[in-house]
DNA sequence: CGAATTAGTCAATTTTTGCGACTAAAGTCA
DNA sequence: TGACTTTAGTCGCAAAAATTGACTAATTCG
C-alpha cells in the first residue's frame, strides 16, 4: 500500500476505449503502474479544478494520442473491489474510436474483448457496463458510426451492426430502415474491393426530421 | 466555507426521489445543510467500506423511512458547479416511490418538478438529468409500475405512461401492447370510482417470453 | 328508467417488416 | 472473349404489427 497524498483525489477516472478490430471488439490496456505483471485500463486522477469530461479526454489523449470521437460517461464504481490504484471509487467513461485511424502510443495494446487478460475486479466490472452500454445505446447513438472511418460502405456498416449485435440483418431490412431514418448520405466515391461490383461509399450526416407517432414500447424484461 | 476533515470522502451521495402527485411529478427536497434558506436533495457523505448503492438506500431511508422499490445510479457529477458540501463530485441515483404509501420524515418536502425552488447547480444539473433517464429507460424498466401502489387499474397504468411521456395514448393500442409483453396479472378485485364501469385491478407480474425477432432501429438524433 | 360515464373489446385500415428474387458491375478463369 | 462467380443495390409481395373509430358492458346520477 502506498501512501496517498491528501492532495490527490480519492477516486481515479477510468476510460474504456473500444474499436473494432477485424470482426470483433477490443479495448485499450496498459500495464498496470502498481503490477507491471498485470493490466489496466488507462485512469488517471483529476486534478483538482478538472472536470470529469476533461480528465475522461486527457486520460484518452495519453492514450491514442488523440481525442475518441465518441465518449459517454458510463458511471461510478465504487464497491469495495480492488483497483489499480489505491482508490476507493472510479468514475468510468466509454470511448469509440475507428480502428483504422487508431495507433495507440507506446506502452498501450488493443486486446479482444472475447479474450482479456485478467483485471481488477473493479475494472472488470467496468469493462462489462461498457459492453452493454455500446449495446444497449446502439439505437440511441451512433455507436457503429463512430467505429468506422469517416466514409464507409453500407455493407461495412451492416457489418458494424451485425457484430455489435451478435446476429445476422437481412441486407434489403437495413438499407430501407437506414434510408427512413435520413442518417447517411452519399459521397461521389466508389470502392471496388476486389470481386465484385464496387459500392458506393457514405458518411454519417444525420438530418432533422419529426418523430414518428408511435405508441408504448413494453420492451423491459427481455430476458 | 467548512474545514473538511481529511476522514470524509470528498464526494456526496445524491439521491433524487420521485413520486407522481395528482398529475405531475415531484421530487423530495429537504433545507440545505449550510443554508437554511435554501432547498437541497438529500445527500449524505459514504464512510469508507461503504459501497456507493448502499450510501443510495441509506439517503432515501432516512429521508423516507423506507428504502424505494427502484432506484439507478444516474452518473457522476463532477464538474465545478457548487454543491451544499464542497464537495468536488457528487455521485447521483434516482429512486421511484408510489405516492399513496410515501410518507416523508420531517424536513422533508415533496416539490412538483414544474415549479421546483432555487437549487445548486450541480444538484439543477442532477434533477435534469434524472428526468431524462426516467423517460429514456421507460421501456427498459418497469419505471411506470413503480410509481403505482402494488395493485392498479389499466386506465391508472395508462394515465401514469402519459405523465411520464407527455403524451396522450390510445387504449386499445396501449392495452395491446401490454398483453402482448406479459407484465401484468389480472387480480380477483374491482375497484368502482365513482361513475361507470368498476375496472379490474391489476399487478405487475412479469413473465417470461422470448425475444420478439426485430430488426435494426436507427432511433437517434430525433430532436 | 334513461342519460352520462368509465371499462374493456373488436375489427377495418394503414404501416412496418421479413424475405426471396431480381438487376448491376465488377473479377476469374478457361 | 465469354461463362461463371462474387458483391452491390433494388423491387415487390406476404405477413406481422400498429392506429384508430366504433362498439359492448357495467356502473352512478337524477
Amino acid at each position: 500500500m502506498r501512501e496517498r497524498s491528501s492532495r490527490t483525489s480519492p477516486y481515479t477516472v477510468d476510460v474504456v476505449l473500444v474499436t473494432a478490430m477485424g470482426n470483433e471488439l477490443a479495448i485499450l490496456l496498459t500495464r498496470s503502474a502498481t503490477d507491471r505483471e498485470r493490466w489496466s485500463l488507462p485512469w488517471r486522477m483529476p486534478q483538482t479544478g478538472e472536470t470529469l469530461e476533461a480528465a475522461g479526454a486527457r486520460v484518452a489523449q495519453d492514450a491514442l494520442g488523440e481525442a475518441p470521437i465518441w465518449m459517454e460517461q458510463i458511471g461510478a464504481f465504487g464497491d469495495a473491489k480492488r483497483h489499480p490504484s489505491d482508490s476507493e471509487m472510479s468514475v468510468a467513461f466509454v470511448g469509440l474510436v475507428p480502428h483504422e485511424t487508431a495507433s495507440p502510443r507506446g506502452g498501450y495494446t488493443w486486446f479482444p474483448m472475447r479474450d482479456l487478460p485478467p483485471l481488477s475486479p473493479r475494472q472488470r466490472a467496468i469493462v462489462e457496463v461498457a459492453t452493454r452500454t455500446i449495446q444497449g445505446r446502439l439505437d440511441q447513438a451512433p455507436i457503429a458510426f463512430r467505429l468506422l472511418p469517416s466514409t464507409f460502405t453500407l455493407s461495412e456498416l451492416q457489418q458494424m451492426y451485425e457484430l455489435l449485435l451478435g446476429k445476422r440483418l437481412h441486407k434489403a431490412s437495413f438499407r430501407r430502415a437506414l434510408q427512413a431514418a435520413w442518417l447517411v448520405e452519399p459521397t461521389d466515391e466508389w470502392r471496388s474491393e476486389g470481386r465484385g461490383r464496387p459500392a458506393q461509399l457514405f458518411r454519417y450526416a444525420p438530418k432533422k426530421r419529426r418523430r414518428p407517432h408511435r405508441g408504448v414500447r413494453f420492451d423491459f424484461l427481455y430476458p
